[in-house]
DNA sequence: CTGAAAGCGCTTACAG
DNA sequence: CTGAAAGCGCTTACAG
């Protein structure tokens, strides 16, 4: 069990560590190293087993070739989702991950920095908790590595890979409107954070480019309380007084839980009531009618979020770079 | 941005970097360290906003207090609510949880397994693949604090935190049995991992109890061609010869596809054809009828693994726990 | 009660 | 082409 070093490598074979580590690593061309000796050490660390200690590695290097990705909360597949994108471009380009989930908090959120930026990890991909901002403002402070993602703070002077949320938006109430929808509901989180108040914007202007906006139509709801607060705002949405004919779930979370309510009321999907969702969800395909929904480029997002990561990590470029990708609203599949 | 250490602190303090040490370590009980002194450390430490480097601490100390989570399809919701519990419970215990996802390749469990156990991480809990036996058998013989979870390979000597797989198949076989089918078909992964060989025993055993056993009613899939296998063998036990009454969806990926594609088919669940999944899926609340499922203690499975690695990390024990969780065959919900 | 010093396992100028 | 030595930032016996 007793691990074997580059010390017992060089003892063996009577050569110094600088030697060994020069081979291991891979800097033994231009003429650096014997061809023979070199050859004999690679031999002779397999032989032994020999792992390197990448603590020492990166201590004494400065460098882990490891990216922490934090996300917000791993039992949502689409996060799940774009953290298994992340890992295979990270992967082609070298680098291993970490992941990390803060299930929302903003507390854990800090915790997990405090303990990952220690030298853990080279930069980060993170998608920030709602009051997370000071805690990211004091990575960008100190010049740290870092791309958020799916979520972003306007006010920030920091990278990031979001989608378009305002048109995306607009598109899925243009779709409403199209079908016929006069009176068109808005189900949202209330939280503060910029893409959720991007997507409220959208949708508010497209409705109002056409004199259908009405405010009492918006419906939040509070994250730690979804299955209650969801059905509220739908019962309002339903109401007497505001009988929507169309609701637009603004995300993956609300439409699961909205489209399940919906069903137990037995309302007609289609008929009775159109709807729109962000992000499609497994459960769509066992729905009697194909519910209409905004499409998110996850793989590219994950892969862009890399690539900007890496970009800085190597010290390529200092500039800040804002990246909207475009959502596709799809039909039927 | 340059970063302060322990050194620094010393520096303006005029004190010896053990005391520090001491100090931010809470070891200055004790009558280790005077009281103004070590008042005026812990200031100083707030002060300058040092954060303790823990590459040099772990490379000094020989403990990072980091659990690797390895899982095989972060995509899984099972796999992805089974890191969520990890990491809950961990952190309970003072230890952060790195995961890491193998997407079913043995190739980067192995790279990943050397990657964390060369100190980043002072213990597994890990999702094995398929092939990936010798590396677990490796980590065993060297002695590496390490959990199996899910799934199990019983050859080897080390602890394992698991449900009961071959008592929740005859369960659910048991329920088909009762609701009046004769002929059950079985649809499973064609892997060799145990946990999948004792669910299949389970079906087995359960229908020759009845003498309803017929090998050919089990149809096999392959993970890599889910969407055509899954067709193929639906087809086939629907088809003039087989005509089964009732199917038993031996995990939550088959179940999903196999519940969509008899839905495409319009076959009527229940009346036409009784059912059976193992895990719950957000779908099923979606469908028209309800479908009885396995339910497997996910949260205590993962409390439990956690539980077990750190015993095996503090050398509480030295002894290999194999625990077998029971299952709950959920009718309706 | 406190400090000087060794050492964890590497990498990297520097000297030859 | 190769080695001796410093040093990354800590922790931990040891000495006093």
């Amino acid at each position: 069990m007793n691990r074997v070093s580059i010390k017992d490598i060089a003892h063996e074979l009577g050569v110094s560590t600088a030697t060994i580590s020069l081979v291991l690593n891979g800097k033994d061309k231009d003429g650096r190293v014997g061809k023979e000796i070199a050859e004999k050490i690679r031999q002779k660390a397999r032989e032994m087993n020999y792992e390197p200690n990448n603590l020492a590695r990166g201590l004494r290097s400065g460098v882990s070739n490891t990216i922490g990705l934090i996300i917000a909360d791993i039992s949502n597949l689409f996060f799940a989702n774009l953290a298994f994108h992340i890992q295979e471009q990270a992967e082609k380009l070298g680098y291993s991950v970490i992941i990390t989930n803060t299930n929302e908090s903003d507390l854990k959120m800090e915790k997990i920095i405090n303990v990952l930026k220690n030298k853990s990890v080279d930069g980060f991909i993170i998608v920030p908790t709602e009051h997370g901002e000071p805690f990211i403002q004091n990575l960008v402070e100190r010049n740290f590595p870092l791309v958020l993602v799916d979520r972003y703070f306007p006010k920030l002077k920091v990278s990031s890979v979001t989608v378009d949320n305002y048109n995306a938006s607009k598109k899925a109430v243009r779709n409403l409107i199209e079908r016929g929808c006069k009176k068109i509901g808005l189900i949202i989180y209330n939280n503060g954070l910029q893409h959720m108040l991007d997507r409220k914007k959208g949708y508010i202007d497209e409705l109002e480019s056409c004199g259908l906006y009405n405010p009492s139509l918006i419906k939040k709801v509070n994250y730690s309380f979804l299955l209650n607060d969801i059905t509220i705002a739908i019962d309002g949405l339903l109401s007497i007084e505001n009988q929507v004919d169309g609701i637009f779930f603004a995300t993956n979370t609300l439409s699961m839980q909205g489209i399940k309510y919906l069903m137990n009321l037995n309302i007609k999907l289609h008929e009775e009531l159109k709807v729109v969702c962000f992000d499609k969800s497994d459960a769509f395909d066992f729905m009697p009618v194909h519910i209409p929904y905004i499409q998110q480029p996850i793989s590219e997002m994950g892969t862009d979020a890399v690539k900007l990561l890496v970009e800085q990590m190597k010290r390529q470029t200092n500039k800040i770079t804002i990246k909207e990708l475009q959502t596709s609203l799809i039909i039927s599949d």
